[in-house]
RNA sequence: UCCCGCGUAGCUCAGUCGGUAGAGCAGCGGACUGUUAAUCCGUUUGUCGCAGGUUCGAGUCCUGCCGCGGGAGCCA
């Protein structure tokens, strides 16, 4: 009797015989013995064939298999030292389910404009689908941290009016006879959404109409956007190290196989663990011109800057403060400075770069009002905002953490394109 | 938008001083009873990104355009 089995689970069927569908990974033929690898979605394991053990209909058909051609094989479970995974099924009969011709990636080098054109089936690969289990961990731990937590998962529109952190960057659309906007962040609807449920979080992709060619940059990418009623600065700064912290810890509890298929030091990840080290913006200022940089106060960090601090700590670090002009008109005016206000960016290490943006929001209805006036936005837009500061105004803090960013941070991948299915990118939309 | 680089066979690339194109892999045919991107023998494959210019002659030099990559800015 013929038990219909995953590829995982191939170890508790032992000399049982088993039925198997998947796509051929690759294919060696060695005289009077034949060998396919087959890809099931839950791993992949060696069928293996001898010619005087079956019919000549079936040495034929298997000897004959090429890339990506989906099969059914039935045959026995076998432990065999010699084969990827420490077992193997000895094939007693083969169907052809689906052939595959002249499958375009070859088991060797190619481009990332050749990969990326054939993203469809480049996902096939092990190191993406590896990739891809990671970023299933992380998202999944995501949405576990915060239900553990008390935290409301709160759904905020993709199409917008004009509401955002300003005008550039919007992806505009057409709204029936109106314009619409895709959301570049939910967090001023999380906002609200937390004047009504206390503690929430957005999570859902997003959409920046940059012109950015960079490996850090994606014009649609996943953020995760906490927002909470009474948290200050401090407080969302530990929300944010334990989060990361217990994204990488999740990674490299349940996906240790994944991580070490790519290639990733384990050793780096584990150091992740809170507190983070945190910088003033001034003293940051200071130790990166110590390194060489040429940054002066009151400008954003660049990108070299993010580089350096990166490799001076072996944790994630936090900036805190920034100066005002700097940063987006919500951010609260930090008491103990005026210049600044009270934000933090969490940079990776290893050169991943700012994986988190995150501040205390202006909660004071003049001071937010004279903030939006100053950057020259407009006011009339922000109307159901003020609301916010009108009726019952509150301490509240949050963040957003980069999907993309945090996955190529955790398994190690230099460009955030392999760390989403379907990257989007400037000029590139399709597959 | 700006700066840098690349574009030659299905893929990855080489092509010298300007003299009309080559390798490996893939494919196809064959050999082989334990392979791990097997190995070995044989073999097919070209709008040299596009357009123009210089030249007796351009893959090679010049100009423009297109495509892609990397970086800057913006940020997650």
């Amino acid at each position: 009797m013929a038990v219909v089995s995953g590829i995982r689970d191939l170890g508790a069927h032992v000399g049982e015989t088993v039925t198997l569908r998947g796509w051929v990974q690759t294919t060696r033929t060695h005289g009077k013995v034949a060998f396919v690898v087959l890809r099931d979605g839950t791993g992949i394991v060696q069928g293996v064939v001898l010619q005087k053990e079956v019919g000549p209909d079936v040495w034929e058909r298997f000897g004959a298999l090429t890339l990506e051609t989906s099969i059914e094989l039935r045959g026995t479970v076998r432990e065999e030292r010699r084969a990827p995974g420490g077992y193997e099924i000895g094939v007693q009969d083969l169907r052809i389910l689906g052939p595959s011709h002249d499958y375009p990636i070859q088991p060797k080098e190619h481009g990332p404009d050749f990969l990326l054109d054939h993203r469809h089936l480049w996902l096939r690969s092990s190191q993406q689908r590896a990739i891809m289990l990671v970023r299933n961990e992380v998202e999944k731990a995501i949405v576990d941290f915060f239900y553990d937590r008390g935290f409301v998962r709160v759904d905020t529109p993709i199409l917008t009016g004009a509401v955002g952190e300003g005008g550039a960057g919007l992806f505009e659309v057409d709204y029936f006879d109106d314009k619409a906007y895709l959301a570049q962040t939910g967090q001023l609807y999380g906002e609200a959404a937390a004047a009504a449920l206390g503690k929430i979080y957005t999570f859902g992709p997003t959409f920046r109409a940059e012109k950015s060619k960079t490996r850090r940059h994606l014009t649609e990418f996943w953020m995760v956007e906490p927002e909470m009623a009474w948290y200050d600065s401090n407080d969302n700064m530990r929300l944010q190290e334990e989060l990361v912290s217990y994204l990488v810890g999740r990674a490299l509890e349940r996906c240790k196989n994944e991580l070490e298929y790519l290639g990733r030091d384990i050793s780096r990840l584990e150091k992740v663990t809170p507190p983070f080290p945190r910088l003033e913006y001034g003293d940051a200022v200071a130790l990166l011109q110590q390194h060489g940089s040429e940054i002066q106060w009151g400008t954003d960090l660049g990108a070299p800057d993010e580089t350096i601090l990166g490799s001076i700590y072996e944790k994630p670090v936090f900036v805190m403060n920034y100066p005002k002009q700097a940063k987006a008109f919500y951010m609260k005016e930090n008491p103990a400075d005026p210049r600044t206000v009270l934000c933090d960016d969490l940079i990776a290490p290893e050169g991943f770069g700012e994986i988190i943006g995150g501040s205390q929001r202006e909660d004071d209805l003049d001071r937010l009002v004279a903030r939006i006036q100053e950057q020259g936005l407009p006011l009339e837009a922000y109307g159901w905002y003020l609301d916010l500061r009108r009726y019952g105004t509150f301490v509240h803090s949050g963040f957003g953490l980069g999907v993309e960013r945090t996955v190529a941070w955790i398994t190690g991948r230099p460009h955030i394109r392999e760390t989403i299915p379907f990257p989007r990118m400037l000029y590139r939309l399709y597959p």
